[in-house]
DNA sequence: TTCTTTCATTGACAGCGGAAAAGAACCCCC
DNA sequence: GGGGGTTCTTTTCCGCTGTCAATGAAAGAA
């Protein structure tokens, strides 16, 4: 069974109404006074840009039943209906697949991966092919239809093209995946960066909602960053930005496969600390659960690898907020796991770095289930739903 | 003689009036079609939004004759009349401050600059005071009124509020700059940081024309940096950004006066240099101009002391570039003046650093006069005049 | 019941910007 | 030298958006 491809009715027609929804959707039931008051637009206007919305169903009257409090007219506060539209993400990597299917508002309904073989362009999209047929069928469910489809690749990847210009991981160049995989699913398809794609999530749904300036800072195989300025996601003049790994903390510090130095994924990536806890020990440590327990069950070696990791990510934390001055700082990533092992150094070594009131900033963490990326990819595609398109 | 506080009328009244008239004072003498093009407006937008503009004197129509190429109806290019509006733009230093009288197109007419005794605000507002009546006596001779003032410090300047937080080499704190100056001089007042004020110049009416996001890096004294990202002057949550002099290059450099170790000031600021050169050469050099000389001559020492510093900037322009991927950085400030010696070293670290396409981007110098500084401020004035606050 | 308070909506209205067509100013060419 | 072609500019009309001010609605308080 084939969904066709299909124009839904775009929820935000005019600006307004496109800030209104935005603003709902971030903020949780809101009563029309307090969306204008947010959106410092007129009572009126928020009326006008709501009735729509409501009418299309993407927002209902909220249940918010208890929040009475003062004298008047009770508020009546207005909510997205996360079960209006459903959307697909799926993020990428070079070994697997990981597919979610989300509501209006998010929240990850299904979830499902499957390894990946091949890496060409014909396989991937084969396997992405398959997965979204999955989620579709799950969808018929829910008894809405899937709005849109988010890919989430790492690597250079233009948007508004919907190309992947180049993808290390994927061994990938100037693919037209967004055109592709629409052939293939029938569905409208976003492409964008992976990193990019989980701060646009973390920015509408996560701790940087209402947050004009914040970076979130990824720990894991790689250590990435997306940027959110002036509240827009930064891509990069050139489609690269948040290169966070591959600041250079120490000129003596280990080489790294770009070529230089000391970079900080050198020596906190991943693949870095098991090699490095491999050469500490002796040991025949091979993955990063293992690496892990070591340090856990208290290997000094391993631990001063870990405290070395936590130093060159505050140190590379400290570069970002001396350079952009964010509000805030959110740290995720599959290497959170470790987090108890380097937060400390991480701490000393940003406030270390940190310049005057620049260090003011809010540094915080947040867990990564591993279908977060691939719901980062969702919040792409919703925003493009929606109708935004950078 | 006192002028007395008035408000001038504003051009731009409405958005579309505001991106016309910006457009047009960056981008030189444009037809209307041109604007129309640049701004995305229609041409009957553009009419609309120019005759007004153009009634109230502050656009001429362009006497642009020779460029008459191809068919048709000749075009009819319009340019800001600078002569319309004068401005006033103050640096303020720990010991000098820089006065320039500039027109609406901010280019220089006149110059000036006293010597500094004391640092508190009092004294400091004195001679601002003395100054800008100095150059309000010379506006007289053009027969055209000055509609703002532009203050420039270092340090943590809150533009909105007109208040320097805390400027270290002023010993300020909270002080209510903007305000004081209104009083003393009667005109509008506009307060910023001083590199911020110098990237606002320069993203209007230098090399960052019409470019949405770069960078701009000042070497001298301190190493800052400016930055444009979204077409906006990054000011940082906490009025901080930019700031790559703390950028801790290497863990076994130099101390810093910031406590930090290795930060590209500690090795590239002019302090650092002079000792350096001091300590290497064992020669009693007090100054940036010896220094550079003994340099200059050939002395292996110094040279190595700049080649040193040069790759510090290129290191710490490497880290901008893959933190922000910007299409452009350029490098200005007094430092430029041993450009010779540095520049083969910026290129090398920078070209080792930059990761992935981020190495595209363009990196270019700049002379940087003394009055730039003020010319900066003289920015800030006018955008003020025109409506601009952030 | 009536008043007060707060939230929400309505209808009139101003104004901005767009589409399309007309006007204007040149060159070219027959 | 008068069309014809081309390009720039303006005009006219019109839709649409968001504001203003007044009205309506839903409570608790007096």
């Amino acid at each position: 069974m084939h969904s066709s491809p299909r124009t839904d009715v775009v929820p935000a027609a005019t600006p307004a109404a496109s800030l209104v929804f935005t603003t709902v959707l971030s903020h949780g039931p809101l009563t029309r006074i307090e969306i204008g008051r947010r959106t410092a637009l007129s009572p009126a206007a928020v009326t006008k840009a709501v009735r729509p919305l409501m009418a299309a169903g993407y927002l209902v009257e909220g249940v918010d039943e208890e929040a009475r409090a003062s004298l008047g007219r009770p508020a009546n506060p207005v909510r997205v209906d996360g079960g209006r539209a459903l959307f697909i993400g799926v993020k990428v990597t070079g070994d697997e697949i990981i597919a979610v299917l989300t509501d209006l508002c998010c929240r990850i309904r299904v979830a499902r991966h499957v390894q990946l073989t091949a890496r060409d362009p014909g396989a991937v999209l084969a396997s992405i092919g398959a997965l979204v047929q999955e989620l579709l069928t799950e969808a018929e469910g829910f008894g809405v239809q899937v709005s849109g489809l988010g890919l989430a690749v790492s690597g250079d990847v233009d948007r508004v093209a919907g190309v992947v210009r180049y993808s290390p991981f994927l061994d990938w160049r100037d693919v037209p995946l967004a055109e592709l995989a629409g052939t293939v699913t029938g569905l409208p398809v976003t492409v964008d960066n992976d990193v990019r794609a989980l701060t646009v999530a973390e920015q509408w749904f996560g701790a940087g909602a209402g947050v004009s300036d914040f970076a979130l800072v990824t720990v894991g195989a790689g250590i990435g960053c997306g940027l959110v300025v002036h509240g827009r996601v930064v891509s990069g003049a050139h489609g690269v930005a948040g290169e966070i790994g591959h600041l250079s903390i120490d000129p003596l510090g280990p080489l790294c496969h770009c070529g230089n130095t000391g970079c900080v994924e050198a020596i906190a990536g991943d693949a870095a600390i098991i090699r490095r806890v491999r050469e500490v020990t002796g040991l025949p440590v091979t993955d990063s659960a293992r690496a892990l327990e070591l340090a856990h069950q208290g290997d000094p070696g391993a631990r001063e690898v870990y405290a070395r990791a936590g130093e060159a990510i505050g140190r590379a934390i400290g570069a970002v907020v001396n350079v952009l001055g964010p509000e805030r700082v959110i740290i995720s990533g599959e290497g959170l796991a470790a987090y108890d092992l380097f937060a400390e150094h991480i701490r000393v070594a940003f406030t270390a770095s940190a310049f005057g009131t620049a260090a003011q900033c809010d540094v915080m963490t947040r867990p990564l289930p591993f279908e977060e990326w691939a719901r980062g990819a969702a919040a792409t595609a919703i925003q493009s739903f929606i109708g935004i398109d950078t």
